[in-house]
DNA sequence: CCCTAGTCAGGAATGATTCCTACATAGCAT
DNA sequence: ATGCTATGTAGGAATCATTCCTGACTAGGG
């Protein structure tokens, strides 16, 4: 969803986050997208409409934006980082062929609990889903060469 | 759980997997904890019995043994890779104090599916569930330690 | 408008993992 | 059993996302 720069610049300040071009830029891009970019993605994503920023910036940007909890952090596997601007309790379903991840919206997941007898005396605090599969283009591919496992 | 060499071999065996003294070990270390090792606790743990052993024979067994499905591979955000000698399909309570992982058998999250009407048309072939919180005795140290976010 | 804690850019460092290569060996075929 | 060869092993170098360092810059409270 596209944001207005003082829109931006009221959340920053509400999270007590200092206000900068660099912050301003990457958060912007990583609101309107729903693609869930990595660091670098972000960083190519940012330089064009300001050449002098540093790929260092965005990894400064995004930990302070994380630890603000203006922005989520999606580790998939070890893959890179991915970052999400949608910090509302959410899961998601994962391509296992091109990397995509889709938001999955579901009261049901987000009310998910351990059973007292599995909770080991642990404080539990939070869980995640994910789903795992193959999206529509990447089944689409693996039936076009079944060279490599039926 | 703790398996005799000669089990070991069959299961190989079975899984096209070549049995080699280095492979055992590796395996027999993963087989008898729970504790869900990273590469290097591996590698520490079974270079006492063969001194010579090296690291990368640890992280090259492993990648076969995860191929064969004899092993799984158990990521928790960036942190490095975790093993797993339970192959058979469970989730895990995570603790955000000491890493711990701990696993979690419930057939109702075996049986979790994603709604049709969220599935955005993928192929969906599993899922996993993760639980965060804290363990006893990291709770213990949280409250002992007070300056710190109370 | 000043001051300074916080931020930025660029480069070096880190560290888990992977790659490379020459030697050793498991396990099939003589 | 013996030899052959595809595969595995050890150790070192390379990779590469991320973090660390450092010196210049600036947001924003006073
Ligand atoms: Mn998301
Ligand atoms: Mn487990
Ligand atoms: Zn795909
Ligand atoms: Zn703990």
């Amino acid at each position: 969803m596209k944001l207005h720069p003082q829109e931006i610049e009221a959340r920053f300040r509400r999270h007590a986050v200092r206000v900068t071009r660099q912050r301003t830029a990457i958060y912007a891009a990583l609101a309107e997208t729903t693609s869930h970019p990595s660091a670098d993605d972000l960083y190519q994503m940012v330089k064009r409409q300001q050449p002098m920023m540093s790929r260092n910036t965005v990894y400064y940007t995004l930990s302070v934006l994380r630890d603000a909890g203006l922005v989520r952090e999606v580790n998939v596997g070890h893959d890179m980082a991915r970052y999400d601007g949608n910090v509302s309790m959410h899961h998601h379903l994962i391509c296992l062929g091109c990397g995509q991840i889709m938001d999955v919206m579901d009261d049901d997941l987000n009310r998910l609990q351990l059973s007292s007898g599995q909770a080991r005396g642990f404080d539990v605090l939070g869980h995640r889903v994910e789903f795992h599969g193959y999206c529509v283009s990447c089944r689409q591919a693996r039936r076009d060469v079944p060279s490599r496992r039926g």
